[in-house]
DNA sequence: CCGTGTGAAGCTGTTCACAGCT
DNA sequence: AGCTGTGAACAGCTTCACACGG
């Protein structure tokens, strides 16, 4: 008998998802290094993990375990990438080529394990055109919709000026794009059909900056 | 009489912090736009937050308002500045100078509002001497402790693979440094004396990935 | 009268601890 | 005998709602 997997129900935090994808990671490394079984506890330990938050985490999707024994290695994997949607594959533009969105387009993680970049666009009109060291041609931002249209776009990407951002976002979600990741230090309007992920270099150091004067609390 | 600043009490969570900066951020451009005050509902409706948790943010540290009118802008932005110790400057050294460090070596956020990068360092001999588009030059892994020690660095950036994190941490926190930024995705051994923020790309991918699937929850 | 500052309520997320299955 | 899956306890965070001060 397969092993069960529930469809996920309502109400499953940010967190866990976020932690499904830390767990999917640590099991690539176990099997890298052949292991089959592992159990939450083993894990935990070997990646300074809490083991009741992974089982607890992996029990809304189902039950994947084997009581007296652990999950099967391969196993967990597979189910970890069906419930992340990670079997098929996802388009992302970058809008913005300055350091970082030139940094970004041409990053591992962006095109492997079923991402890939498919452009990049700047309104700069100096921008358009040039090749990226990843050898990919910056488009002018003046096609951005087209491209999302044509290329299936499913994240964007913005590492463009505060100040623009939420233009880039309207363009992104009038074209249809339903995720974006953003790194304009700005607070976009959520909106209940987009999903944003902010990450906002200035808060991480000033937040850091804090603890410095503040240690140990 | 001056507004009073409360000595910031324990317990004071991790995510009031991160919106501490938010809030400057917000204030900053109140204040271009040459604002003198504004409430907590302002501020709210303006960047899409919220009053109740802005004001209790805030009164862990002091009776920064007046009742009946709102907040001076400049007086708080200060208080804002004090607070997240950012009258001091930060020096900042980045460890592996691949795409996504370099990017972050000229990113504008880290070198302006006190904080200020002395170094990048790889490991790879054939990037030491390099110069960054920045105008910064690479140097050798080998002497990031020496850099580290004699520069003053507060806060080390790890943008190295992910297995050679852990070293690259060990490395940082023996030499000294209390706060990190890390990029690598790996779980880090948390240590009580050293702060760490994790921005972890792929997570968030594939977090991202995960509500396209399953989307409106 | 208005907006802050704040207890208290409500909600969300984490950890405990053990029943139940292998 | 051992580890998962899970209700229940606990801890932490957010929101409410109003007393208080300007």
């Amino acid at each position: 008998m397969p092993p069960k997997r529930r469809t996920p129900p309502d109400g499953i935090s940010d967190l866990t998802i976020a932690r499904l994808s830390i767990y999917l990671r640590c099991l690539q490394q176990l099997e890298a290094e052949e292991m089959v079984t592992v159990s939450s506890q083993d894990l935990a330990d070997r990646f300074h993990l809490n083991s009741a938050q992974i089982r607890k985490d992996l029990a809304y999707f189902g039950e994947f375990g084997i009581r007296g024994v652990g999950y099967n290695v391969r196993e967990l994997m597979d189910h970890l990438i069906g419930i992340l949607a990670l079997d098929e594959e996802r388009r992302v533009v970058v809008v913005g080529a300055g350091n970082l969105g030139t940094a970004l387009s041409h990053f591992s993680g962006f095109n492997t394990g079923g991402f890939r970049i498919v452009g990049i666009v700047d309104s700069d009109p100096q921008k358009a055109g040039r090749r990226t060291p990843g050898g990919m041609t910056v488009e002018p931002a003046s096609r951005l919709t087209e491209i999302i249209r044509t290329r299936k776009v499913h994240i964007g990407v913005i590492t463009v000026p505060s100040a623009a951002a939420p233009r880039v976002f309207d363009e992104l979600v009038a074209a249809g794009v339903h995720a974006v990741l953003n790194f304009a230090p700005t607070q976009l309007k959520e909106r209940p059909d987009v999903k944003v992920r902010n990450v906002d270099l200035k808060v991480n150091l000033e937040f850091l900056s804090f603890f410095l004067r503040h240690p140990q609390r």
